[in-house]
DNA sequence: GTCTATAGTCGGATAGAC
DNA sequence: GTCTATCCGACTATAGAC
């Protein structure tokens, strides 16, 4: 955000569900600077306006991902295919946590729309933890695969990999009308990533063989 | 929609995308109307108000989905598990290119947008084509599993496998910058189809090899 | 049926008190 | 730094001409 005050911390964390919502046109500053408690000549004052929010909540989703994917994002990398596979599994259950919880679905919300438009906002959250993350997957998936596919299909498996995890949390509404759940809970979470991990299983399984044949 | 006309028409036309991207209320009346050509008094006329052209944008959806998936989802069910693995590749490779082609953006960011916050606009959608579709493949995916592993499994994997077509569509913009492509075109989405056909493959496999365990 | 004109509300930005 | 008061533009809806 501009500046560390607590007043900038509270817009900013009201602002990044309503944003998420209804993106930067539809937003209203009043409903924001209402449900921060402040007066809405504070955003101004702060981030010199909407926009200025606007990034600064893109900012704040940048570092929070980067802190929660950093760590497992920055390790060494794989030197056979097992460590590699372990590697894999241990971030996409790192994601299905990450993304999948009630808490960060504010912010998978805001990525979700600026993928659609995507303005400056989407430059700061790929340079933050989403691109990093991603190509960290292809790096491990490249090792199994050990160049018998080419790179480009690395790259597609990843997307198709990590859109088994976002289906739950962008197409919720159908999720939990085709299951019969009212809310993404531990419980439900935990079947989801014993489901994920399965499929990962199978995906990977499959790419050794053809490697070995 | 309320009437057949085709001021009505274009006013759907032009709303959908509108709508897809800005929401019910981020849209606003005096851009749908440009777009469509129309005064703004035209949208009150044929639909009450700005609500009613929404509801008839879903409308719209629900039937276009329906034509689309509709056949492939009312065929008869699978007798065997050879069956159902080629009718479920079938219908994953519609999917595939219904969904990720540009005309058919619209409609998508619409559903998705839709899930956030779900209204009345989200019965009809899901009680035409979306609907039907995701009890197929789960139809489709019982019959390979064949009691093997429990019902709201069956539907959690069902998603997960639409989740894999549906990230390359949500998550475009990262798709965009990890694939280094400018656009999903054929070639692109022939390559997707590959992907997500091979994972499809790899993860039946798997759960006729349970099944035989 | 289709349009123009207008009423009433709500939007973001800003000036200035404290 | 934080707030209140206010400006002006954009919004939806509607009345009424044709």
């Amino acid at each position: 955000m501009a500046d560390g005050s607590l007043s900038a911390r509270k817009l900013v964390d009201a602002a990044l569900p309503i944003f998420g919502l209804r993106g930067l046109e539809g937003a209203s500053t009043r409903e924001i600077a209402k449900a921060a408690g402040k007066p809405m000549s504070a955003i101004t004052y702060h981030f010199g306006g909407k926009e200025g929010l606007y990034l600064a909540c893109a900012r704040h989703i940048s570092e929070t991902l980067g802190l929660l994917i950093g760590a497992a994002a920055d390790e060494q990398a794989a030197t056979d295919r097992a460590e590699a596979r372990g590697m894999i599994a241990q971030l996409m259950g790192l994601l299905v946590n990450a993304m999948l919880r009630n808490e960060t679905a504010p912010f998978v919300r805001f990525i979700v729309r600026e993928q659609q438009e995507p303005t400056a906002a989407f430059d700061i959250i790929y340079a933050g933890g989403l691109g990093r993350a991603l190509l960290r997957l292809c790096a491990l998936l490249g090792v199994i695969a050990d160049g018998r596919i080419p790179d480009i299909e690395v790259r597609v498996r990843v997307i198709a990999l990590m859109g088994q995890v976002m289906g739950f949390r962008i197409g919720r509404a159908a999720t939990l009308r085709l299951t019969g759940w009212t809310d993404l809970g531990d419980m439900e979470r935990a079947l989801i990533d014993r489901v994920i991990q399965s499929h990962l299983g199978a995906i990977l399984d499959q790419l050794e063989q053809e490697h070995q044949a």
